[in-house]
DNA sequence: TAAAAACATGTAATTAATTACATGCTTTGA
DNA sequence: TCAAAGCATGTAATTAATTACATGTTTTTA
């Protein structure tokens, strides 16, 4: 007669899911919906890290299963209700524990363009120049993004002061762009000769 | 009476399987078996891309399926028997038409660096410093390792020419390497002050 | 000659992530 | 006032990728 014994599900939230704690790190900064949280891929956040709603809600519930986070409905007219989470001290603990954390690895590139680049095996493939061109336009145009996000974002050392973090990796991914910008151009051939 | 209406499942691979594409470039070169194609990983493209021979194996079978890539098996002393895979006409133009899309894709970062960071608000946070010194040997080690592979790989010219493509992604990562650590430098606060 | 390392090939289980499906409320502006 | 845009929350299906499980052969080296 097995009865009770409880019968638990073990909620194993996977050792790599960067996901939760980028979630706990912004429910650190204020209570929000999901949807509060899913705005924010598409603006700041977005710029290094992207999920879908359909990832956020699920992901919301299991943190508040393993207890840390909370939710407090609260109702926006007559039948929405809004489901604002918010950080319990055991969230907060895990989220600063994360930060703590060394941060051994290394990025994979994961550049679909590279990946082209190395089966292209003789300097004169004619594939080579126009993926080069292609590549330049590409990373030009997100350098000037970048750009006018740092403009809009951080248009003085107040803004800059209060989120310095996100400055630093604004400022990063700038120099990160323009450094490829100048290594594809070191590499194409300009065929505007004089 | 429902009989035939031929059952033929539908042998759909993924929109985004970058893994299939290096797989084929592999095999261009020259037939291999999986264990060849996963070794490789350990090797050249294990430095932008990796993946497992569980991921390896299966892909083999399904690349057969939709006819990009037939093997022959060989005998290795008396019962090993290893399956030489080689690319059909099919799965080269599959290859080429690949190398010759477009790629508008920019990389995601997905660095956990990058994103620990954003989560530091003010320049005067104490997990600050610590996390820039992390990444800066982190960083230096990894420009150390690539150094040594041009050295090792890229000898001479003759190297160069015959893996042009190889030799330029292997410059580019050396390169974000040097910048990487150039910019962590920048923001770290020299603690040697004589 | 025996053990260890390397060669060789698979499957199973799990997780993260994307795309698609699905529904309904509230606010804004034409 | 009514339609569109935006707010809000979920589930289902699929895929890519990782880790673990599983097995057996051949070569090297101590």
């Amino acid at each position: 007669m097995k009865t009770t014994v409880s019968e638990k599900e073990a909620v194993t939230i996977g050792q790599r899911n960067r996901l939760q704690y980028i979630i706990l790190g912004l429910l650190d900064q204020r209570p929000q919906t999901g949807y509060d949280l899913t705005k924010a891929f598409d603006n700041e956040i977005g710029e290094f890290w992207q999920a879908q709603h359909s990832q956020i809600y699920p992901l919301l519930k299991r943190l508040e299963e393993t207890g840390d986070i909370t939710h407090e409905v609260t109702m926006t007219g007559e039948k929405l209700a809004k489901k604002q989470y918010q950080l319990t001290p055991a969230g907060h603990e895990k989220l600063v524990a994360w930060i703590g954390e060394p941060s051994p690895e290394l990025t994979a590139l994961k550049d679909e363009f590279i990946l082209k680049l190395y089966f292209i095996k003789t300097v004169d493939d004619p594939r080579l120049q126009p993926m080069l061109e292609e590549q330049v336009l590409l990373h030009h145009q997100q350098l000037q993004h970048l750009l006018n996000r740092r403009e809009t974002v951080f248009a003085d050392q107040t803004a800059i002061d209060q989120a310095y973090g996100h400055y630093l990796i604004l400022d990063h991914a700038i120099e990160r762009e323009q450094h490829y910008v100048q290594w594809l151009e070191r590499y194409l051939t300009s065929r505007k000769d004089s």
